[in-house]
DNA sequence: TGCGATTATATCGTGCACGATTGAAATGGT
DNA sequence: ACCATTTCAATCGTGCACGATATAATCGCA
């Protein structure tokens, strides 16, 4: 084979095949844990956000979740529907519009709070593993983030 | 607060939030370099498993990617309308579908060989720091996957 | 040989995820 | 004061991803 031929990638060599098998991996792992609370797991890293900081514009959550209003904005519905969020448009500036918990919204983060520790027992993972492989994966992301604006 | 109470979660805490920033930025920085190959991301990752290994059943194919029939099927149909693959059902067991890459679906083999070098020389990842995060991420999704089929 | 159990794939319905596009609101320059 | 540009969220179309279910094929036992 020529020196110029790179060999053929394998699945297992790929990073982002491992990211992409450990994410439906979380995704499993999570549904029968977040069933009980009538979430699924888009809405939960959703409403944890809220939770973190009420009140925020859609393009805030957009930020901070990595969601493009396209995917946020029937997600946000959903939550709205099922009485956990109220969505109104800011006063000051009409483009924008601010989620907010309702009291059932608020209410909802008392057993929320047992889910990822709960997962994390099921899983095996002990702290200090499970600390280094989300810096590696923060540090993966932000890099990526980086190539993608330069690229752009 | 009462000891017994968790403090509330916080996102940048979870590592399936960092697995699902980064499953996100990946799709987000393939994406372009796969669009020249007129694959999407999981179409992508489909053939590279076929360009490992030809002939596969749909079941087989499965387990390598970790995805459900009702996934797959109409993902192979794409390809298969692509003239990437072809789909046709074994003669020993009917129940069972191959999947055989077609000429053009193995020629499609060399262009793509180019992609995850190119990905990983723009997003400045290291060879040692990538292994370390896969090898991190792999150990994960087999304890995820452990948890999984102990719950179930 | 027949039938119940099991296996494999396919379909259906629902929830994301994103690029392209649209509509409305805000901003800044002339 | 007006208008072009920019910003923000929403809609549209398409491609996944999965649980539930259906259909067809195979297997093993009586």
């Amino acid at each position: 084979m020529p020196a110029t031929d790179p060999p053929s990638p394998r699945l297992d060599d790929f990073l982002c095949f491992a990211v992409y098998s450990a994410g439906h991996a979380f995704n499993r792992l999570y549904r029968p844990l977040l069933d009980r609370l009538g979430l699924t797991y888009p809405q939960y890293l959703a409403m944890v956000a809220l939770w973190e900081a009420d009140g925020v514009t859609v393009g805030d959550l957009g930020r901070r979740l990595g969601l493009e209003s396209s995917t946020l904005t029937p997600l946000l519905k959903r939550l709205q529907a099922m009485d956990l969020v109220a969505r109104d448009r800011d006063p000051d500036d009409e483009r924008q519009v601010r989620i907010r918990l309702t009291p059932k919204g608020r209410a909802l983060e008392k057993p929320a709070c047992a889910v990822p520790a709960e997962l994390a027992a099921a899983s095996g993972i002990g702290p200090e593993e499970y600390g280094k492989i989300r810096a590696g994966l923060d540090a993966l992301r932000a890099a990526l983030d980086r190539a993608g604006s330069t690229n752009a």
